[in-house]
DNA sequence: GAGTGGTCTAGACCACGGT
DNA sequence: CCGTGGTCTAGACCACTCA
């Protein structure tokens, strides 16, 4: 046999926790233990109870030692597919369309959701994204030119602003909320649906250091879905 | 100063990215020149940009070194809570009552979804949950006998099918998929909303080793948001 | 107080992948 | 080839928390 590796005892004893080798809430082995039974070091089997706890399965106390969840907590870790991606790849061509890019003071909910003072002025952006001609997603973009004053003269013909973003202020923490809504009147003629149609809703606002970067609405249109694993 | 840890290190180097000391797909220094420059051993180092790179701030090759991701993937993790904790989090009563529960052979679409031969039979369940006393979801829910057969009998006034079942299979996987739909007969009188509204729907099947387990629709009340950050 | 996990270290060897 | 990350080890000390 080949030497235990953390990755290999982790998998090991998920197995035997999903197998259900100890009931929930249950204390399984300590750390020597495990090292005994699969005659590696302690650290090793440090590494992969961690990497355990990280994934939700086992909860891990001082003293108190190692148990089984006791109430498993379901969770899902995916990404957030950038629009160009999503569609090129269920095979599509993608393509946006700027429709509106203007100076704005932002009403009071945005106001308040990108936590601005009154009467900061923000570009204003919609755009209708395509895949293969047909609309897909219509989205309503601000973004505050104080925290990216050179968003203002950027060139969006090639990056979509959303692009542009990620690679100048990349790895910015973000709110996300996902909901159902109803299309309104322009969210309606850009996606050509009906008023009142369900649309799937991704509002989204980004963050630099306490600052806010940027808030969207995304109005996917009709049949899409987000899926992932848990 | 206190002893460098490998959180520290973790976040010291996390926020130098952020800031921007190093471009997009940039090179940035190796193990040992870290653990020189925050005075601890390679190991230590080791662990933190490990996280980064799980964390998907940067990628790591053998003799290629560590980079910052070219294109940086927001990805988020979050918990599926819940129906109870949603509600009793929010400050409200949860309840529910189970409108229908009975044997069923399930349709084609199903069938599909959970993998199952012609004629399996699955118990059906249509229940309604309730956040002081006012609809909150509509839920449709298949369990597959064959994998489950204890939940014929399962009590099910304590605790709700989801709950039952995470506590007699826990930590199975599952895929999800979200989506906005409008509401049919059924889902607006029990949510008592217009026909038609858009409803957020959460679409899920879990897995057993290979084997479906439950398969479940859950339709939101208006007004429902799913937030989580990136 | 004592047992458990959390972490660091120094050294070692291995595996991958550019040069 | 050889530099980089990936991993293991043995030992050590600390921090938490339960009894």
């Amino acid at each position: 046999m080949t030497r235990a590796t953390h990755q290999s005892i982790r998998k090991a004893i998920r197995q035997r926790i999903v197998a259900g080798e100890w009931k929930l809430g249950e204390l399984i082995p300590g750390e020597v233990e495990f090292a005994e039974e699969y005659s590696c070091s302690r650290s090793t089997v440090n590494r992969a109870l961690q990497a355990l706890a990280e994934e939700g399965i086992v909860e891990r106390k001082r003293k108190g030692g190692t148990r089984v969840r006791p109430l498993p907590m379901p969770q899902a870790q995916f990404r957030i597919p950038l629009l160009r991606e999503q569609v090129e790849g269920a095979g599509h061509s993608y393509q946006s369309r700027i429709r509106v890019r203007e100076e704005r003071s932002p009403s009071g909910v945005i106001r308040d959701r990108m936590k601005l003072e009154t009467g900061v002025r923000c570009s204003y952006l919609e755009t209708l994204h395509l895949a293969d001609q047909r609309p897909f997603a219509f989205e309503r973009r601000w973004v505050n030119n104080e925290t990216v004053p050179e968003f203002r003269t950027a060139d969006l013909a090639k990056l979509s602003a959303n692009e542009w973003l990620l690679m100048t202020v990349p790895f910015s923490r973000g709110d996300v909320s996902l909901s159902a809504n109803a299309a309104d009147r322009e969210a309606s003629e850009a996606l050509a649906v009906e008023r009142g149609a369900a649309l799937f809703t991704m509002d989204r606002v980004t963050w630099l250091q306490g600052r806010s970067v940027t808030a969207v609405t995304l109005f996917y249109a009709p049949g899409f879905r987000l899926d992932f694993e848990i």
